[in-house]
DNA sequence: ACAATTCCCGATAAAATTAGTCAAGAATAG
DNA sequence: CTATTCTTGACTAATTTTATCGGGAATTGT
C-alpha cells in the first residue's frame, strides 16, 4: 500500500520517540540517525507534529524531542492529519448529479479515517521483539545500583 | 483522511462502470462528465485500470470502457496499487539498527493493505440510496416493452 | 556572564509526482 | 467508407515532496 515517505518518516520518528525509556529527549540527529534523510527535512515534519501538540520541543543541552502524551491517545490517523494538514480540501459539493458517487466516496473515506483511528502508537509496540527490545533497554538503564558510576557506563554505551 | 486525488479519480471511474446497469460501455466522454476533470487525464488513469487488468476498452461506436470483472472482486487495494505502481518503492532493508522500526512500519502497512483489500467496490455499492438509484435506472431500461420505439426514447434521456 | 547545545523559523531550490494538453494511429460499428 | 472511440506517446504545467542554508531563541553548565 502506498503511504507518503512523508508519512513513513512521520510515524517511524513517533515510534522512535515513544519507544525512548523515562520519555528522555530525543534530538534531531537522534532521530535522523535511524532514517535515512536529512535533519532540515525531519525538522519540517517535527514542527507539524510539534504544532499538533503531538510532541513537544525541549531547548537547548540534552533537549530534543519528546512524546507529549500517553502513546494510546495518539492514533495513525493523528499524526498522518498532522503532516499532510493542507491537503485536506474537500471536493465542493453539488457538482451536477455526482452525487452518487461521491457519497460512495466519502463512504469510504470515513472508513478509512475510522480505521486508522483505531490504531494507535501503543499497537503497534504492542509485538513480542518490540516488548522485549523495550525490556532489555530497561534493564540496561535500570543496572546503575551502586551509584558510583552512572554515567561513565552509559557514555560507552 | 488523505488520498491522492489520483486515486479518486480512478475509484469514482470504477463506482460508474461498476454501477452501468447490463454493463453497457461508458465513454471517456461519459466518465469525465461527472467528475470535473480533463479526459485526456482520465484517459491515462483508465489506461492503468487497463492494464491492470480491471477494465476493459471497447473501440469503435458505442464502445467506451466496461467494468472487467465482478464487482465483488474489485478491492478498493486494487484498484491503488493500479493506478500508483511505480511509487512503491519499498525502502532497503539493513540499514543499521532500525530493524524494530522498520519491522513495525511494514506490519502497519500490511494491516492497512489487508484492511484496504476487504473493501469491494461491491461494499460501496451496499446503500439504500444507490439501490434506489440502480432501480431506478433498471426500471427505465426496462421499459421499452412495447418494441417500436426503442433509440427514440433513450436519447430524450 | 559565557559558551555550547539544540530547538525554532524563514526563505529557497531541486526532484518527484500529479495534472493536463496535443496529435497521430488503430479498431470497429453501421 | 466514415464516424466514433479507444490507444499511444510525447510534452508541458502545477503541486507536493524532499532537501539545504543561515540566523535567532531558549536552556544548561561553568
Amino acid at each position: 500500500m502506498k503511504i507518503s515517505s512523508k508519512a513513513r518518516y512521520a510515524i517511524q520518528s513517533m515510534l522512535q520517540l515513544a519507544m525512548q525509556v523515562d520519555s528522555k529527549p530525543l534530538t534531531l540527529a537522534d532521530l535522523t540517525q535511524q532514517q535515512n534523510i536529512s535533519s532540515s527535512y525531519l525538522e519540517q515534519l517535527l514542527a507539524s507534529l510539534r504544532e499538533s501538540g503531538l510532541v513537544v520541543g525541549v531547548r537547548g543541552p540534552g533537549g530534543g524531542y519528546r512524546i507529549a502524551t500517553d502513546v494510546a491517545d495518539i492514533s495513525i490517523a493523528d499524526i498522518l492529519m498532522a503532516v499532510h494538514e493542507r491537503h485536506l480540501k474537500r471536493p465542493k459539493k453539488s457538482s451536477y448529479g455526482m452525487s452518487i458517487y461521491n457519497d460512495m466516496w466519502w463512504d469510504l473515506s470515513e472508513r478509512i479515517q475510522e480505521f486508522l483511528s483505531q490504531i494507535s502508537i501503543a499497537d503497534l509496540m504492542d509485538r513480542e521483539d518490540v516488548q522485549l527490545y523495550l525490556h532489555q533497554q530497561r534493564l540496561f538503564k535500570d543496572v546503575p545500583l551502586s551509584d558510583s558510576q552512572t554515567d561513565i557506563q552509559r557514555k560507552r554505551a
